[in-house]
RNA sequence: GGCCCUAUAGUCUAGUGGUAAAACGACUCGUUUACACCGAGUAGUCCGCAGUUCGAUUCUGCGUGGGGCCACCA
């Protein structure tokens, strides 16, 4: 088929489908609903590779549960209210948002996202063949998005979960926002040991340290309890040069006596383990580095000085007084933001937090209560539950975003809810909805400033989803149960899925979704993740124009649940062949057949090939249940090229042209079921082509709008008898024998043969000679072994 | 440092306790009543070691390679 017919074919259908409204979610069903809880992507250019692929893999699913009885609810989300639109925006446009009002560019967000986007995302999306309905459409920073997440901040609240404290918090001086941890990459950085000099009792004691800047934050001095060079100096004091600090010398098992010296220094706020020191042993509080970056007062006189300024400016001093012993250059792995590289500070600000670290073992119990594709996924979950540390900071200091409903009273600090019949609400906008602290009477209040961080919001996506359905009959069956299916990547089960099920579970007590499905991931040519960097990527658009969208998700469908797969352009190419294949295989059935049915007396051949056919159809429906997608493409493809495209239409061609009319009104029947059948089993995922195929031949005995609407294939009624499989088997093995035959004499495949065949063969395929003669163009048939004779 | 996944033709993937398969590629032929974006055929393969077993590519352990998650990183 020429390139431009594919094109046309499935634009044609595109229209088709949104015109007569085949995915539109009947919101006053009586069937069963089957719900898919879909992944908000960030829209910050055009549909990606990544996307496609995701999607082509939950839409696959979608299509087969609507064929199987269920109304489908497939809804489209987009998420926009985090960091990454706000860069966009800011390089977009040109603007800085701190120099703007939050609501100016809260509205300049929108306006850009909604208008300049989303219509091409759409329609990238709509020409892939996701079966959406595009009108139950949300974006995570849109009005409802905003009042469902301030309505769960004060349920929260309300529920004694929500604490606002005082508390270190991962830091990027560039952003100037905090972070969490899952925003922090590691990078190996440059830097070197400074081997500084201490004095305790006016002896030298040498620590080293790869930020000498953080001397006026000691707190304390570190060893490992079993290091018997330092257990001497336990309770003593060790006076730091420069800033003749006195701090303790205690023991420690997180000290390691293998690094530096042996000796650590603890500075509140110098990593992750300062922190925990600082907790555990109840050590001061010093703040040494501002918010921007710069030194504190703390500092002396280095006050005011860039990090790395200061870091210069200190070791040279220490020199000057003799207390750098020696320096040595290293390179070692530090936190950075993985938006901008920065390394990662620590500061103290007031956060709210959602408290989780009591819920561990439940939230492992909850996890095994859904079922993952593929299971040991469930193992990431576990993990970074196990591991978790820190409750849930969801604050963030940027100006777009989801704002807090609270203020504060500016007297007492009391925090002010807004009223919840108001929300979404802006508290820098908006007033409290009381006029006197209900604790100290003032009248003055502070709202919050900071906004939600996004997945405090995107944590919510089935609650959002089920509030775009409120006021219709179908909210009340989807409401207080979990939705059926989730389905996103692997990279996002720790935060995405982690937390939303956090949140269904301190909302409602259940689990958010009875299932989750992973889908399979899609890596460069060079097995690599696609990525600008390394100019690997591949994009959706230019596939769809040169091998058209069937193909793509043809492609798409050969990956397993939670497997990556190196872009594999040949399965583009048998995509596109098998596009080409089942619609020339459909041309040349309905050119040879009356479409009947009502199943006739069944000549041998058909009855045996519909036997293999009913095992197809118990197979991959199988799979698809089981939601084994690749394997279900496999299966079903597989079976047309090879049972039904090059042996069984091969066998039936010659009664096709010359049977009687008994022999033709078998195989007519034999050539719709079989053909409707695969049609119907491969709809899902190449819903273009199958689409072309059913409107053309089917629908006038079909009758239904769509093949996307009509009924699964559910196997044929047939007379079995136990040796179906091995007369099948054996009818394949002689024609394979006879084409084996002729191709190694190098003669044409119409070449006449004589078949010789022993006497139990014949007497097993007796109802089918007639056919395998004709197949295998053989003159006669004689008794013997095995053997094939060319003429 | 802990953990998870994975290893099959040139490539990318199925599959099996009795030495294996499809697709793409290669090679050899054929073709005109569905299809040259075709048909038929040929060659070619189970990471290493040990264990369990009559028998291991398959099960177990270890190693090695690849992918990933978590923790640490003075």
């Amino acid at each position: 088929m020429p390139k431009t017919n594919i094109q046309e074919i499935e634009r044609k259908w595109q229209k088709y489908w949104e015109d007569k409204k085949i995915y539109k979610f009947d919101t006053k069903t009586k069937k069963k609903i089957y719900s898919l809880d879909t992944p908000p992507p960030t829209i910050s250019g055009k549909l990606h590779m990544g996307h496609a692929f995701g999607d082509a893999q939950q839409d696959f699913i979608a299509r087969f549960k609507r064929m199987n009885g269920f109304e489908v609810l497939n809804p489209f989300g987009t998420d926009n209210n985090g960091l990454p639109t706000l860069r966009l925006v800011e390089k977009e446009k040109n603007v800085d948002s701190k120099s703007m009002s939050r609501e100016e560019f809260i509205e300049l967000c929108l306006k850009t996202i909604e208008e300049e986007y989303i219509p091409e995302f759409l329609a990238d999306s709509k020409r892939l063949g996701i079966s959406a309905d595009w009108d139950i459409f949300y974006s995570t920073i849109d009005e409802r998005s905003r009042r469902v997440s301030q309505q769960s901040f004060i349920d929260l609240y309300k529920l004694g979960r929500e604490y606002r404290i005082d508390a270190p918090a991962l830091w990027c001086p560039t952003c100037r926002t905090t972070i969490a941890q899952v925003e922090l990459v590691d990078k190996d950085i440059h830097s070197q040991f400074s081997d500084i000099v201490f004095k305790v009792d006016n002896k030298d004691l040498i620590i080293s340290t790869t930020r000498p800047e953080l001397l006026p934050a000691i707190v304390a001095i570190f060893y490992h309890p079993d290091d018997k060079r330092f257990k001497p100096l336990k309770g003593k004091k060790a006076k730091t040069p420069l800033f003749d600090i006195e701090v303790p010398i205690l023991p420690d098992p997180k000290a390691d006596p293998e690094k530096g010296t042996g000796v650590v220094m603890c500075c509140t706020f110098g990593d992750q383990t300062d922190m925990e020191w600082q907790r555990e042993h109840k050590l001061p509080i010093k703040m040494a580095i501002a918010p921007d970056g710069t030194m504190t007062g703390l500092a002396g006189k280095y006050k005011g000085l860039k990090i790395k300024e200061a870091r210069e400016q200190v070791i040279q001093d220490l020199k000057k007084a003799g207390a750098l012993k020696s320096q040595k250059k290293i390179t070692h792995p530090v936190n950075v933001c993985e938006r901008c590289s920065t390394e990662i500070e620590f500061i103290e600000k007031k956060q709210w937090c959602i408290k989780y670290l009591d819920l561990k073992e439940k939230l492992l119990k909850w996890g095994r209560e859904i079922k993952w594709h593929p299971d040991h996924m469930r193992n990431r979950y576990e993990n970074w539950v196990k591991g978790l540390k820190w409750d849930w900071c969801i604050s963030r200091q940027i100006a777009f975003g989801i704002p807090f409903p609270v203020w504060y009273c500016k007297s007492c600090d009391e925090t002010i809810l807004a009223d919840e019949k108001q929300l979404p609400i802006d508290p820098i906008e908006d007033k409290p909805p009381i006029k006197k602290c209900p604790k100290c009477n003032s009248t003055e209040f502070i709202p919050e400033k900071d906004v939600m961080n996004t997945w405090a919001t995107s944590s919510l996506t089935p609650t959002i989803t089920k509030d775009l359905l409120k006021d219709t009959p179908a909210y009340k069956k989807i409401t207080n149960q979990p939705m059926s299916i989730r389905r996103n990547g692997q990279d996002i089960i720790t935060f995405w899925d982690f937390n939303t099920i956090v949140k269904s579970q301190l909302h409602e007590n259940r689990n958010p979704w009875n299932e989750l499905y992973i889908n399979g991931w899609i890596l460069g040519k060079d097995g690599h993740k696609m990525s600008k960097s390394r100019g690997n990527g591949v994009s959706p658009q230019d596939v769809i124009e040169d091998y058209g969208a069937d193909a793509l998700r043809y492609l798409s469908a050969s990956v397993k649940a939670g497997d990556a797969l190196p872009f594999p352009e040949k399965e583009l190419i048998a995509g596109k062949k098998f596009v080409t294949k089942i619609i020339n295989a459909a041309n040349f059935v309905f050119m040879n057949i009356k479409p009947k049915k009502t199943q006739p007396t069944l000549h041998e051949t058909d009855r045996l090939f519909l036997t293999q056919l009913n095992n197809l159809t118990k197979s991959a429906t199988d799979a698809f249940e089981s939601y084994e997608l690749s394997k279900a493409k496999m299966l079903v493809d597989a079976f047309f090229w090879h049972t039904f495209a090059d042996n069984y239409l091969e066998l039936v061609k010659y009664r096709v042209y010359n049977g009687t009319a008994t022999e033709k009104a078998s195989a007519s029947y034999t050539l719709y079921q079989a053909l409707l059948a695969i049609t119907k089993m491969m709809a899902p995922i190449t819903p273009f082509i199958t689409e072309e195929i059913y409107q053309t031949h089917f629908k006038k005995q079909e009758k239904e709008t769509s093949i996307h609407t009509s009924s699964w294939p559910t196997p044929l009624k047939l007379k079995t008898s136990k040796k179906d499989q091995e007369a099948w088997n054996t009818l394949l093995e002689i024609i394979a024998k006879a084409r084996q035959t002729k191709s190694e004499a190098k003669v044409s495949m119409k070449a006449e043969i004589y078949l010789t065949l022993p006497e139990e063969t014949q007497t097993l395929l007796k109802p089918l000679l007639e056919d395998l003669k004709a197949v295998t163009s053989a003159e006669e048939i004689k008794e013997g072994a095995l053997k094939v004779d060319l003429v």
